[in-house]
DNA sequence: GTAATAGTGTCTGTGAGACACTATGGT
DNA sequence: ACCATAGTGTCTCACAGACACTATTAC
């Protein structure tokens, strides 16, 4: 039996969905882009999310600050090497900090763009999609996607692209004041060619707040 | 390393959620009671949804029109007998068809008044539990609780008995009336003490449906 | 008739959606 | 002055929530 850990770390790059891949650098698929992973070490390893996070970060040299289980893939057609089970996560991570912890080798594909990739990559890759679109509809999910510092239309901006609908400006900023974890930088601006819009930052340590009603 | 599924076959039972629980037959923790499981097996199964379904269906005697993968837990420290996987499962049986084909052992007990389990079965259930409230607010998931033919009000006692909320009965069935999979029995009615109801049933196959509002 | 449950009709307050409006920078 | 983007105000229609009402059975 073979055990795995893959990773889906999304980012948001120029309007579209991107996911990192890397090139394996070993049988099966060597040479092919493909999803990171690794097999999982009993003896390294707390638990999968654990043995996820230590993955990405040796082989990629990124830390996601939104790492989650995504879900269990399992069988005996989707490896050559036999009867495997992968326990895939997925992960959120804003370009900028990407770019700059990013190893040689990390590949950013549009998601929409994919080509055929090794395992049931595809599928996984597909799924992460999924799952975020739709907790994006409920959630402060869309946050991670962005730096430290953004402005009000930024982040509305990472809203529609994640979810790929238009919201209204006015009814979106109503919704965002009453989340209280979305705060001023007092007198922190973002001066553009035109009016300098206010710069807005997560609340301490960012946690994923769900809602009743829709974003 | 230890390759497992485990199911958390749910079913309402006098207003409250029930799971099925077995005396387990070896150790560890023989003679406990814990969640149906076993090892996978790769010659044999699929995959592991398919491994589950075999499981409960061997060990219980029940198939479960419902069945989904809920998380998988891994780690050194929830078996004893060293560093494993679970691949956990949810099912969903109304209790009438539960009771015909269960075998001998099966065990309900009520979701609110579990003592210990091994392993981490308690955190299993309750995150089944979870994932199966959060999950009624958008979706048909609690007809699968219900026997093929049920009254409206059977039905809204279903979905306030799992989200342990009160509904307005009128607003439920104007919300009932929109969904068209939920099938009104010509000329069936169920004759109690008073006034007889109306018999439903889910159309053809049973499909699980989200919705964009709650229920 | 009464009791009890099935099933329907109607009013109201809230808020999503649409869209016009004002504000403030650069050139 | 004009343009572009930031940010606000307001109207309306739909619908959730509340609740009263009618319908149909047993007794």
């Amino acid at each position: 039996m073979i055990e795995t850990v893959d990773v889906v770390l999304l980012t948001l790059r120029e309007e579209r969905l991107h996911v990192v891949l890397l090139k394996r650098a070993r049988d099966p698929f060597k040479g092919r882009l493909a999803l990171p992973g690794a097999y999982i070490h009993p003896e390294e390893d707390i638990d999968a999310l654990d043995a996820a996070r230590r993955m990405l970060q040796q082989k990629t040299g990124i830390t996601s600050p939104y790492l989650e289980q995504l879900y269990t893939f399992s069988g005996g057609s989707r490896d050559p090497r036999g009867w495997s089970i992968s326990i895939t996560h997925y992960a959120l991570i804003d370009t900028e900090s990407l770019i700059k912890s990013a190893k040689d080798g990390v590949v950013l594909m549009s998601v929409d763009e994919l080509p055929g990739l090794p395992f049931d990559h595809n599928r996984v890759i597909e799924m992460a999609v999924k799952r975020v679109r739709n907790k994006s509809t409920y959630s402060t999910l869309p946050c991670y996607l962005l730096p430290k510092e953004f402005t009000l239309s930024e982040l509305q901006k990472t809203y529609e692209c994640v979810l790929g609908v238009r919201l209204d400006k006015s009814q979106f900023r109503r919704r965002v004041a009453e989340w209280s974890f979305v705060e001023e930088i007092p007198g922190a601006v973002k001066g553009g060619t035109h009016r300098p819009a206010q710069l807005y930052r997560i609340g301490d340590h960012r946690p994923l707040e769900l809602f009743d009603r829709s974003v």
